[in-house]
DNA sequence: TGATACTGTTGGTTAAACCAACGATAACCA
DNA sequence: TGGTTATCGTTGGTTTAACCAACAGTATCA
């Protein structure tokens, strides 16, 4: 909540399903802002993470890097493709698919979002020490 | 992702806040589906759990509670009057206020829905011992 | 070769979290 | 006391994220 009165009723402040999903609100939302204040959406910031990592890739792949639905990943190319972020050709060796691939002005808006999104990172845990942050990801990573 | 491949690109898989926004997804679907089962939804158990800790109270102060607008508290009180969960009656002392209270049916059916939440708990945190689980939420009640 | 699986697309749905503007009422304080 | 400011609940929206069914085309495997 923009309001973060912290008045949540007891009920609710004791579950741990509850302050998961308020501190991922808070996350969400400061991740939103900033990708925002860049032209992305969180989509689009998965998209081009995940083609900064794979290279060239089918969309199925990218999906799979960045967690997304494949229909997610359809629109989410169609847009970057219409901002010239990246650029689409028939796979020679499959033709079910299409490879995806960064432009020049695609790896550059990945670098900036890049920079935000570190950015971001300190700001939502400013609270926790570095090894505190060590032990929360730890702890996050053992619930999936 | 219903598909945890769990294939995420290093570019997500190092940030905090992905392991954050995972996490919360997996337990935000668990809930979900939990709930749902109950036929309530995420926002009808937060206000339904606001008023057993609050007793009868006003739209504000259950959003209050519950982290919600007050336009989805409209709503969400909408629902559960026509579900004959709670009575509204207008407050003597301020016009301006409807008092929310839940009926006998309403109390049974948090009744319900608390222990379908403390299962919920169980399945999101199965991966983690009871320490580990009061860490978890002290870290996570650092963020906010 | 025939069944099965995968790819990308069209065209949706739902929950959650927000927002502007309004009329009515209460509170504040000059 | 009167006038400003704040609060309450409502109408009527928006956006993001996360999902799904069904289809045609292509690859794979038995």
């Amino acid at each position: 909540m923009r309001t973060m009165n912290s008045y949540a009723s007891p009920r609710l402040a004791n579950l741990a399903t509850w302050q998961l999903s308020r501190a991922a609100a808070r996350s969400h939302r400061v991740l939103h802002e900033h990708l925002a204040a860049e032209g992305a959406s969180g989509y689009e910031y998965r998209v081009l993470a995940a083609l900064g990592d794979l290279g060239p890739a089918s969309q199925a792949d990218l999906g799979r890097a960045a967690a997304l639905d494949r229909r997610d990943v359809t629109h989410t190319v169609r847009d970057l493709h219409a901002r010239k972020l990246v650029i689409r050709r028939a796979d020679p060796d499959d033709s079910r698919q299409m490879l995806v691939e960064l432009t020049t002005a695609g790896a550059a808006m990945l670098e900036r979002l890049d920079l935000v999104v570190d950015e971001v990172q300190d700001v939502v845990l400013a609270g926790l020490t570095p090894a505190q942050r060590r032990t929360l990801v730890h702890l996050l990573d053992k619930l999936s």
